[in-house]
DNA sequence: CACCATACGGAGGCTCCCTCCGCTTTATCA
DNA sequence: TGATAAAGCGGAGGGAGCCTCCGTATGGTG
């Protein structure tokens, strides 16, 4: 069970690449600890790094959210095939939405800021969506073809529907779990 | 079917009544227009009125959010009474919420921001909220004695989902429809 | 009409995003 | 190994936005 691997922009001379490394981790700590709307001054101070360097690899913002993406899109990705192995058809698919809106509570507005993403256009962004849509349309198309879930659902709606749970700020966990019950009644035969 | 007055602080003197009036006005018109992340001093400049005094009677761009916020809410419950008169009880809870999907599609981001505000505590969202409220638990009231929705819905739970609905960019109409009727499906009994 | 509480305007401080360019480091090849 | 070109580095600084501060103006009351 391959997917395409994501782009990435990894330079290739030594001290860019490290570099790199560098900036990509300090900004997925500070996401995590002070949310997106850390400044990149703020995150090349943590790298060690100038800001002219940061720019140079990550020419606005967004390109960087986009780096820091790419490892939580895989392991995303990567429970959809577990659970597809391990489970039946329903129960594999509402496992997966309660693990992709435990993982966007935790994570807070990163992953939030990815669901509002996933409709936008840049190549990176339609690369990450065909790997979501790989590992979500095998659950999908599974519970469809076992008769537990509507026909006429398509995944994007589905996961544009979880995404906008974890929207709201203060969302607790149970909250949160209440929501996703009312969606996946929504989404039975 | 009264509702509660939302709390204003329009100025007394008149000079600073009328700048009020000005700058809630060029507000809502550079918000509709340009979306709520224009600037504080085009709003300024727009209504012909200092920097100065804009942020004396708002002092953060919440606060003159909250301001233009006043009027769709009113709009908003105003719809949910109507419903409640023309309607049998599902249908009204429905026609209700597709409304506010096609609401919030319309204004964007404005009503956007307006469903994530409804989970914060300000004393201005807290007094807005009593009154979409009143209106919401109304129509989900009735649904629930009726029987056609489930009994352990919370209003706030559905006006969070819906609200949800619509935080995705580029959301079609015809998109926001499909997943309505996925959490419409998701609140029958 | 005089006085003062209230309001006005906008310069300016601060932070953030991003660009530009002179200097430094790396990799390559003879 | 040493020279050279290509690639990378850092941070000053321009531009924009948010917000504060304070000297000036004005509405309302006795």
């Amino acid at each position: 069970m391959t997917s395409t691997p994501l782009p990435t922009t990894r330079p290739a001379r030594a001290d860019a690449a490290r570099n790199y490394d560098l900036l990509v981790t300090a900004a997925r700590e500070a996401f995590a600890e002070h949310g997106t709307d850390t400044s990149l001054e703020e995150i090349a101070r943590r790298a060690g790094v100038g800001i002219g360097t940061l720019y140079r690899r990550f020419p606005n913002r967004t390109a960087l959210l986009e780096a820091v993406y790419v490892d939580e899109i895989q392991q995303v990705c990567n429970r959809a095939y577990g659970f597809a192995e391990k489970l039946g058809p329903y129960d594999a698919l509402a496992a997966w939405l309660r693990s992709f809106v435990g993982y966007s509570i935790s994570k807070k507005s990163l992953a939030g800021e990815l669901t509002v993403a996933l409709g936008k256009n840049s190549e990176f962004f339609t690369a990450c969506k065909v790997n979501v849509r790989q590992a979500g349309d095998l659950l999908l198309d599974a519970a469809k073809a076992d008769g537990s879930v509507r026909q006429d659902l398509q995944l994007m709606d589905v996961l544009r529907l979880v995404g906008g749970i974890t929207m709201g700020r203060d969302m607790s966990p149970e909250q949160a779990n209440r929501l996703l019950d009312i969606v996946l009644a929504g989404l039975k035969a």
